[in-house]
DNA sequence: GCCAGTATAGAACTTTTGTTCTATACCGCG
DNA sequence: CGCGGTATAGAACAAAAGTTCTATACTGGC
């Protein structure tokens, strides 16, 4: 096994603690995630890593996570279309929005699908698309499904009478659908997202 | 002063730090932050910091940012609608995406908008959609833009032939227009989001 | 102004964290 | 197999970080 490589197995696992704890471990820490049993070891290794750039130290040698790199990537929402612009001043006051806290409620129980289809077009979704669809979520009368219908999947709009379903598409050239047999609503559409350039 | 209102105002002091050097103060860091003189001091601002929930312990008491709360939105893109899904155990070992990474790819000079009127319906924008702005960029033909005409703020696909500019709008309803006087683009739309609920 | 409670100072003390040094074991290459 | 370099162990040492205790200053309410 060479060094390089034992790094490198090393090295999720000291992701992990710092995901799980926020912070760096230190030299002790080191030792028991390691099991070594010298804490001069341990060092010997944190200093590999600190080489490596997937731990820091500070002025004092302490050990630190390495610095977030993420630059936030947060847009301010300047009004609309039509009201036209703030001046530079106020824009710069303007708070800034995330796409993923603002589309994004449930991660847990959300994930994206890609549209290929022109069935809900008139809906303002558009083969190309990501929506994102949300597990879990009883749906209600006009809400947008991904659903299994009679062992094809499908997006369409979701309306429920009594016990009568119907799945209704936005797009004048197909049928609304009303499923025979066993119908699986798989989610709710709670987002659509294009990325145009 | 009241102690509440010491407080809070220190705390905007304590967070620029941790924002600064991604980790909480040492102490001796705390007393330098606020010009005390005395470490007792540092500590006992510590505990109301701690108290206040802006400052974390580890187990042997030393001092930590508090823990992040933003749990990463971060989504997995499974497939296409028509595709249907992979497996759980498939499903697990996709990776996660981030829309802001996904959608922004120049923060520094990218705002968002709101989109009111229908003029872009048949592009599928729709009215409450909001759009991704990208501002420094030359517009090319088919590329969909916010300008200003004649003193009017709208949002077009942009078509040039020559010194001849036409915005089109995707709306049979609207006219295409060609600026007799000042035309400004003001940025090249990148992105449509809708959050459907 | 007085008084109680809090904030701050200063210093000694304790614990935690990392460093240094010596020694042995392990590994890979010729 | 021998050897050099690296990994690991163990323990003492040094510095950093936080705790405890005593004392004084400050603040706000009566």
């Amino acid at each position: 096994m060479s060094p390089r490589s034992r790094l490198h197995e090393r090295i999720p696992v000291l992701n992990a603690f710092i995901r799980q704890h926020g912070r760096a471990p230190t030299l002790d820490e080191l030792r028991a995630l390691f099991q070594v049993r010298s804490k001069n070891t341990a060092s010997v290794m944190a200093g590999r890593f600190v080489e490596a750039g997937v731990l820091g130290r500070t002025a004092t040698g302490r050990l630190v996570a390495p610095r977030q790199q993420a630059s936030p990537r947060r847009l301010r929402l300047l009004g609309s279309v039509a009201a036209g612009f703030p001046s530079p001043a106020e824009e710069a006051l303007l708070d800034t929005l995330s796409l993923d806290e603002y589309l994004v409620s449930n991660p847990e129980s959300t994930f994206m699908l890609r549209v290929e289809g022109d069935s809900m077009i008139e809906a303002g979704i558009l083969p190309g698309d990501t929506v994102l669809v949300e597990r879990g979520r009883a749906p209600r009368n006009g809400d947008i499904v991904i659903a299994c219908v009679d062992g094809e999947w499908t997006m369409k709009y979701f309306y429920k009478q009594g016990r009568d379903v119907r799945l209704e598409p936005a797009n004048a050239r197909y049928a609304t659908i009303r499923p025979r047999q066993r119908l699986a609503v798989e989610g709710v559409v709670s987002g659509v997202v294009r990325k145009l350039g």
